[in-house]
DNA sequence: GAGTTTGAAACT
DNA sequence: CAGTTTCAAACTC
């Protein structure tokens, strides 16, 4: 069995976890679906997004490539998602050729084009990294631009404000790891990954390097550097930006030779303001690294593939949530083809915010290539479709067409949770453990196809969608359904307290993987997570070859709602009790919140997997009643006017705004202008109000206090009791100091407690409320003794 | 726990 | 957009 490392978790930045960390932005479409796939006819035509997304590409440009799988990446290509797009003059291109005889590289060329006509900095600019890479030595390259255009480097200006930074690292096999870092100017290409919003937000860059030697920290420094220029350069209000790198040591076994030991680094950019908002994290994936989340950035669609043969070929698809939130890595297993050459080219479609990476493997027969050919189009197993105004967070995707079983994980310590999908193929593997220390063992030699991946979090931007796209399940199309022994899925999924997120509707994709790889992933939100440990997992153990289903259930199952036990005791959610919604409508706090039922109370439930048509039918219902109807109720009010305030308002008659039953007072916000309510109470200078409060405040520190007292009576007298109690004796002999209990302990507290607070009732004087608590102690002690020796009679 | 009250959501 | 109905949560007893 494999389990997600806990390294990862560990090594993992803590930006990537931290929600807050998360830039919002509401103008990034959800998904972007990517292009159609010209290769793949038979799937239907990918919906396109209001917003044209832009792809980058990454595919291997040679075919002849020796068979020396490595790097097989060579061309990056950033093309509007527009089918025509990426003609044109417009286009940037970024040479690169390794120069390192320890690469197994052919001389390949990065391209990146930037169809968008619009944006200046792409304008009829080629851009040629230099292609001697240094750094043969470690086996890393990292491509920089020699030359750029003049303007692209010199002029901050021409990266938009909030544009993104593309830093393609990565995928290194064994011991050969590639930077790929697209410069500003590239990333102007990269106008693509960030779309002009006009936002201002600042760039973003990550670079994450998977693969390659244990010795590539140097890469990740590197990186670092070169990251620090082209912030350096491009973006003057992210001066101060600084970047950690990761790195994440893993054996990856290869099909036939033996395991590799990779590392992951990633590098990551850190805001120095505060890691706040602008930090994301390029996913990385089986080896490859294709992601970043660009807040504020219009939706495009990433593809990259790599000659990795290793992996299998799947979809990334992240869906955007409400708010900042959680995205789950979901490694989907496939059936492998045959060939024994692993060339497979791996489209990764991941929908950030409103990007979409799409990683795909398309199974090539051929035995001998290496060659990866890498197209948006390739997407085919994740078919999106458009549901108009369905809010990104709404973006679903169906569960795979064939699903697979799901092992959850929990890594101790780690905020992840880890959710394993295993296919029907896999054989009777069983997890091995989640402790760290058997990370190497994590993956099964058996496995050859198995890649790591990374639990990444990306920020995803909030999104106003309009549109919604689901990613319906496709057939799979791979070519020989060749069993594998080792078909594994892993979902990676961290789960964040509730309160750091928005609530998200499922916003995820699953795609069938094929091919080879027997990884794919996909990123989920926590509602899905749950949903697959409700369903999912259940029924997909029940069909596959898994000769353990056992296992599965014994996994250490998701905390309810994806939170983790802590997190679930800080914020609870609160179970649905509907009965006539289905869960499809607003009065239903779930469905609102964009998530899915899960331990309620409701009947007929249809917030589920199990109804999700039904379920995106009525999130359109809502949506085009009221396209704001996703959207948070307490937001940002006017200036000069509280932070936060009810976007709409409250009409509360009867209640004075002063009652649950008022949403204002329920958020604990005061009512503003736009309230339309009668009678309000709820307003800053409101006597009622204040008097409610005091009374909440004083209701609140009592029970604290109790609480405390109750605590520390408990923790004295239990300690008092078992001090004393092996000397105790009724009747002779010692007692039996074990009748001590925690239940017994607290019992006398309770005792206690209701005696002080009788005596406090009475209006008692202080000395006379602690005799009338001292005899009551008393007597509680006696009868503990005295219960104590008759028990050891009775005994004896 | 049953019944009532309340206001948002849905419907007309 | 206004009035009415439906609904589920909040509240009361």
């Amino acid at each position: 069995m494999d389990v997600v490392p806990p390294e990862l978790n560990s090594l993992l930045p803590d930006e990537i976890m931290d929600t807050e960390a998360i830039v919002t932005d509401d103008d990034l479409p959800a998904v972007c679906p990517a292009p159609p796939n010209p290769l793949e006819t038979q799937d239907a035509p990918v919906p396109m997004e209001t917003e044209v997304p832009e792809i980058v590409t990454l595919c291997t440009a040679a075919p002849s490539i020796p068979v020396q799988r490595t790097q097989a990446l060579t061309t990056l290509t950033s093309t509007d998602s527009t089918p025509s797009s990426g003609t044109g003059s417009t286009g940037t291109q970024l040479l690169l050729t390794p120069s390192s005889s320890t690469m197994t590289l052919q001389p390949t060329s990065l391209t990146l084009t930037a169809p968008k006509p619009s944006s200046p900095q792409v304008t009829g600019s080629l851009q040629k990294l230099s292609t001697p890479l240094a750094l043969p030595a470690n086996h890393q390259l990292i491509l920089n631009k020699v030359a750029s255009s003049p303007g692209s480097e010199a002029k901050p200006t021409m990266l938009k404000p909030d544009g993104q930074k593309l830093v393609l690292t990565t995928l290194g096999k064994a011991g050969q790891p590639i930077v790929l870092a697209l410069p500003p100017g590239a990333g102007k290409a990269g106008t693509m990954l960030s779309p002009g919003d006009g936002k201002g937000q600042p760039q973003q860059f990550k670079v994450v390097t998977i693969g390659g030697r244990t010795d590539l920290k140097p890469i990740g420094v590197q990186a670092v550097s070169t990251a620090s220029q082209l912030i350096g350069t491009s973006q003057t209000a992210q001066q101060g930006q600084q970047l950690k790198t990761l790195q994440i040591t893993k054996k990856i076994p290869v099909s036939t030779a033996a395991p590799v030991i990779t590392k992951y680094i990633i590098t990551k950019a850190l805001n120095s303001k505060g890691l706040t908002s602008q930090t994301s994290v390029s996913p990385v994936v089986t080896g490859r690294v294709l992601t970043q989340s660009t807040p504020g950035t219009p939706p495009r669609t990433i593809t990259v593939a790599d000659a990795l043969s290793t992996s299998g070929g799947s979809k990334v698809a992240i869906s955007p949530l409400k708010s900042p939130s959680k995205l789950t890595v979901v490694s989907v297993a496939s059936p492998s083809p045959t060939s024994p050459q692993k060339s497979v080219a791996v489209p990764l479609s991941v929908a950030l915010g409103q990007q979409i990476l799409t990683m795909q493997q398309s199974t090539p027969t051929s035995p001998a290539k290496a060659g990866v050919s890498l197209s948006a189009q390739n997407v085919k197993p994740v078919q999106t479709v458009s549901m108009g105004g369905v809010p990104p967070q709404f973006k679903t995707i169906v569960p795979l067409a064939t699903p697979p079983n799901v092992q959850q994980i929990q890594v101790p310590g780690s905020r992840f949770h880890y959710v394993r999908l295993v296919t029907a193929s896999s054989g009777s593997h069983t997890v091995t453990g989640s402790s760290p220390s058997s990370v190497a063992g994590t993956i099964q030699p058996a496995k050859p196809m198995v890649v790591n991946s990374a639990a990444v979090r990306m920020s995803v931007p909030i999104v106003s969608a309009q549109t919604v796209k689901q990613v319906v399940p496709k057939p799979l199309t791979s070519a020989s359904p060749q069993v594998v022994t080792s078909q594994q899925q892993r979902l990676i999924m961290p789960a964040t307290p509730l309160q750091q997120i928005q609530p998200l509707p499922p916003g995820t994709l699953l795609a069938p993987a094929h091919g080879q790889g027997n990884m794919g992933y996909a990123v989920l939100s926590a509602p899905y997570v749950t949903q697959l440990q409700q369903s999912t997992i259940v029924t997909l153990a029940s069909n596959s070859g898994f000769s353990t289903p056992s296992s599965v259930q014994t996994q250490a199952r998701l905390p309810l709602n994806g939170l983790s036990a802590s997190d679930s005791t800080s914020r609870p959610r609160k179970p649905c009790n509907c009965t006539k919604s289905q869960c499809l409508k607003l009065y239903c706090d779930c469905f609102a919140n964009g998530e899915f039922c899960s331990n309620c109370n409701c009947t007929n439930c249809f917030n589920n997997l199990e109804h999700e048509s039904e379920r995106l039918k009525a999130i359109k219902a809502c949506l085009d009643r009221n396209p704001e109807a996703f959207k948070p109720k307490i937001g940002k009010g006017k200036e000069g006017e509280s932070d936060r305030r009810h976007s709409k308002g409250c009409n509360c008659k009867r209640s004075g705004c002063l009652k649950n039953y008022c949403e204002c007072y329920e958020a604990k916000i005061m009512c503003s202008s736009i309230c339309k309510c009668v009678g309000c109470k709820n307003f800053e200078e409101s006597p009622e109000r204040k008097t409610l409060m005091h009374l909440a405040d004083a209701a609140e520190v009592r029970v604290q206090q109790q609480t405390a007292a109750k605590t520390k009576l408990s923790s004295q007298i239990s300690d008092l009791l078992t001090r004393t109690t092996p000397t105790i004796s009724s009747g002779g002999g010692k007692l039996p100091y074990t009748f001590v209990t925690k239940e017994v302990a607290e019992a006398t507290c309770d005792c206690l407690m209701e005696t002080a607070e009788q005596a406090e009732l009475s209006n008692q004087s202080q000395a006379m409320a602690e005799r009338v608590i001292l005899e009551e102690f008393g007597r509680c002690l006696k009868r503990i003794i005295n219960y104590a020796g008759k028990a050891k009679t009775d005994c004896c």
